[in-house]
RNA sequence: GCCGGGGUGGCGGAACUGGUAGACGCGGCGGAUUCAAAAUCCGCUGGUGGUAACACCUUGGGGGUUCGAGUCCCCCCCCCGGUACCA
């Protein structure tokens, strides 16, 4: 602990009447706070570890507002937690690799590497100047090769266990600039380059095998303390469902194996769709031309979801057909364009009776469409309106389901199929397994060397890391190392000969998945992580925006039980708790600089300095809604602080003395006062703990000052309870506006640093009061208001109510019917 | 399309477990201070009607449950996030 002697020249000579000034009293803090390393943690066994971490920023190159708001609510947390006696981790680094800074490169001709650093070095400035509680001494930037490279073993290690693995799936290809888009790069499906119209390519990429791991992580979300919305965004994206493969005949060809969740509806099926790039598409296209000139024409489909959810559904018939087992009928396979080969098999039956999408589909095709499942409570149904979707149903026009529900026809065709060894009963996930490859430059190389004679073989750890190079220059958008010889011709370490390296880059939540344990240990240059995760990990408390509550979180947590299953750590999941916070607004929109609409933190900063913005953040909203900002609102957080200054310093120009307050003898307004302010630790202290509501921690602290402001109390117990007051309120206020407080702390007279002090304690003697006030309603409608003892009985509260003046207005010569009493709230009498 | 969230005064929001709708702040109006302005301080401020006391209305729209609904249930509208290569 510092104690100020040993810092007093830092400070001005006190004058109580000085003007707030935050720039001077701002400065004068960090200094401190860095010149002593205050923020700077060990292990500890002896003590409680609290890790707060929050989302570390891309950087972009300067800190909007988002990251602010961010940032401030993780500090406001750390520092409430160490007051409550925690030995809190609060740390800070780049997620620095990713496409922005390929983008810049491209546009001002900077190679990527020295236009991050740039940009962190200005935003570690930032985050300096809004006096957040980092240990700075653990800072990463997961650009460099200390970092990647545990990163590059891991995954060598999982290509041993084979949960690595190579395959092909789709991207978006843009012939003229010869390279692979991000779903971002493609504008309504043309090159935003150069406007060409986007192709759909198959390459070999790799994945990780994230649903080896799929029950666990569906399981472990009960283990967490989320938010209820985020588990089951999570749970609906994992998709697990009980089903059926099964295997679909086609004379003359290799057969199709097809998996569906309604296996009941199997006699309803009336033909298969296959993707454009099936084997069985390919081979129709060479005798038949129409065939390849539909299949050319599905390639000009974006890759995401949502557009191929919302193009037109296309498709064309191969003049090829397969069996249905069940029955032995014939029905013809055709080629559809929201088919994809990546996922799944590449084929699925249809059954356009009882599936929305199938229904639209023989609609416009003129297919069969077949009524197999009929209404439980035998009324009728009209397949021309729609299809009948349904798991209440029963069995028709299928042999051996008639009549029987969902649950009954499902095993008895399970069983049937598998019986014939024409299928099997199989779980599925609609979680697909993770591609890790980026065909970009400003990545992690994949640590993976291509022999023609050996296949590819992950790089000998002897060998780590694969350093990318970073002195680039990039010619047109490619990645500049797929042509550079010096990175990519290499010997291959199993038979000598001549090898290729990948030139691929992991993709850019590798490093986010794993970066919260290594912040435990990044010095480590043995071992990806060591003891010291043991002693913070996992995360206490995660916060970050909502925009991450699927891909980020769910990767993270696959990859940390993937580090668990390599012995480098012991918890099953990174983050205990998590906080989703909002969007920050403008006018109702989110900011954007083509609108124009942007706020810049540094502007604020300079003009009211840190704590203002600090405060007014936390203000504005609570932390999980969007924030709509207010340049008037930042006037009133910035007029507070002044009016907090001021009450202070006014305060402590009154000569206080030794004074003291004896409990037991207080006047009525001294009993408020102290009511009040008692009244509102109890609540800031729920509201920081809890609720996490800091907006309303901080109104309970301003309707705390227009009270104390109002106490115009000059005795000497007064004066001590206004002391009492204002101690207690710059400690609550601490976390959120830490440098006024830190000030004020001092000048109250108080020798120790606040971020030291511990939180304020209750007093329970004080919030004990003789009446309280009820409410008295008639009919439900707010109509009286009365005084009662604080424990009153239900009859009392009932005959108190029933003699209210107003209340009989209302009554008049209605009889009462009944009489509602909720002791310590209300009476409702209902006539 | 699918999954998730949201909609309360002129504005941001409060109302935590079904129990006083609008705390706190912004803005606005009026006043004090000032030669004047800024800053600061004090008062009023959901809507409609009324001189007033007061009454009625009001939580995106429609319906329901309840003594009592912003809060629970059903239907609809609008906005936001995600949708696997933006991070």
């Amino acid at each position: 602990m510092i104690k100020y002697w040993s810092i007093l020249p830092l400070f001005h000579q006190l004058d109580p009447m000085d003007p707030y000034d935050p720039k001077s009293l701002e400065a004068e803090a960090q200094q401190l706070w860095a010149d002593n390393g205050v923020f700077e943690v060990d292990e500890d066994p002896a003590r409680e570890s609290y890790y707060c971490l929050c989302m570390f920023p891309y950087p972009s190159g300067k800190l909007h507002i988002g990251h602010v708001r961010n940032y401030t609510i993780g500090d406001v947390i750390s520092r409430f937690k160490r007051m409550l006696g925690f030995n809190v981790l609060q740390p800070m680094g780049w997620d620095a690799f990713g496409m922005p800074a390929e983008n810049a490169a491209i546009k001002n001709n900077v190679p990527p590497a020295s236009w991050t650093y740039q940009n962190i070095d200005y935003m570690r400035g930032q985050l300096k100047l809004l006096g957040f509680g980092y240990d700075w001494k653990r800072e990463l930037a997961t650009c460099k090769p200390e970092y990647y490279r545990w990163e590059q073993w891991l995954f060598t290690r999982l290509m041993e266990k084979g949960i690595a693995y190579k395959k092909t799936a789709p991207v978006n290809w843009c012939p003229v600039d010869q390279t692979v888009l991000a779903n971002e790069q493609v504008i309504e499906g043309r090159c935003w380059r150069c406007d060409t119209e986007v192709e759909r390519r198959e390459i070999a990429q790799w994945f990780l095998k994230i649903t080896d791991y799929a029950d666990e992580l569906l399981a472990d979300l009960d283990k967490v303390e989320w938010p209820e919305q985020v588990k089951t965004m999570q749970r609906n994206w994992i998709g697990r469902s009980e089903g059926m493969e099964v295997e679909f005949e086609v004379p003359g060809h290799d057969s199709l194996m097809i998996y569906t969740t309604r296996p009941d509806t199997l006699y309803g099926a009336t033909f298969m769709a296959i993707a454009a790039e099936h084997p069985l598409a390919l081979k129709a296209a060479e005798q038949n031309p129409e065939v390849a000139e539909f299949i050319e024409a599905c390639r000009k489909t974006n890759t995401s979801e949502a557009a191929l959810e919302k193009m037109e559904k296309l498709g064309m018939a191969i003049g090829i057909n397969a069996i249905n087992p069940v029955n032995g009928e014939q029905i013809p396979i055709w080629i559809a364009n929201f088919v994809l080969m990546g996922y799944g098999t590449g084929a699925i039956m249809s059954v356009p009776g009882h599936d929305q999408r199938d229904w639209e589909f023989a609609r416009k095709y003129g297919i069969e469409i077949r009524q197999v499942v009929e209404p439980a409570d035998g009324s009728t149904i009209d397949l021309e309106a729609g299809s009948f979707v349904t798991k209440e149903g029963r069995g028709c026009n299928s042999d051996i389901l008639d009549g029987l529900d969902f649950e009954a026809a499902f095993d008895r065709i399970a069983d049937h199929i598998e019986a014939q060894g024409k299928g099997s009963r199989q779980v599925n996930y609609r979680l697909r397994d993770w591609g890790v490859s980026r065909q970009r430059y400003w990545g992690a190389p994949i640590p993976v060397i291509n022999c023609a004679a050996c296949g590819n073989l992950p790089v000998p750890e002897a060998d780590l890391p694969v350093v990318l190079p970073e002195d680039v220059e990039f010619e047109g958008i490619g990645s500049p190392i797929k042509k550079m010889d010096s990175f990519k011709k290499i010997t291959c370490p199993q038979c000598g000969g001549p090898a290729e390296r990948e030139t691929d880059t992991f993709d850019t939540f590798m490093e986010s998945s794993w970066y919260q344990e290594r912040f435990c240990c990044p010095d480590q240059n043995e071992a990806m992580l060591d003891a010291r995760a043991g002693y913070w990990s996992p995360v206490d408390l995660y916060i970050g925006g909502i925009e991450h509550a699927i891909l980020h979180l769910l990767y993270a947590r696959f990859y940390h039980k993937l580090m668990r299953d390599e012995g480098l750590i012991e918890s099953s999941e990174p983050f205990n708790r998590l906080l989703t916070q909002g969007m920050v607004l403008k006018d109702g929109s989110k900011m954007s600089k083509s609108k124009g609409n942007t706020i810049d933190p540094q502007d604020l900063i300079d003009r009211y300095g840190a704590d203002t913005v600090r405060l007014f953040i936390m203000f504005a909203s609570p932390p999980e809604q969007s924030l709509d900002w207010s340049d008037t609102g930042v006037e009133g957080a910035f007029r507070f602080l002044k009016r907090l200054w001021a009450a202070v310093q006014e305060h402590i120009a009154e000569d206080t003395g030794e004074a003291s307050f004896d409990k037991q003898s207080l006047n009525d307004d001294q009993k408020a006062m102290r009511l009040k302010l008692h009244e509102t630790i109890n609540k800031v202290t729920d509201d920081f703990d809890r609720r996490l509501t800091f907006n309303t921690a901080i109104a309970a602290n301003m309707e705390l000052l227009n009270s104390v402001t109002r106490f115009e109390d000059d005795s000497v117990p007064g004066k001590a309870i206004r002391q009492e007051v204002f101690d207690s309120m710059v400690l609550m206020l601490a976390p959120i506006i830490p440098h006024i407080c830190h000030r004020l702390w001092r000048d109250l007279g108080h020798d120790s640093l606040i971020i030291d002090h511990r939180w304020p304690e209750v007093d329970a003697t004080a919030l004990v009061q003789d009446n309280i006030e009820m409410v008295i309603q008639v009919n439900g409608k707010l109509r009286g208001k009365m005084q009662v003892v604080v424990d009153a009985e239900r009859d009392v509260c009932e005959a108190a109510a029933l003699k209210n003046d107003q209340v009989l207005r209302f009554i008049g010569d209605n009889p009462v019917k009944k009489v509602i009493v909720v002791p310590g709230k209300l009476v409702n009498i209902v006539i």
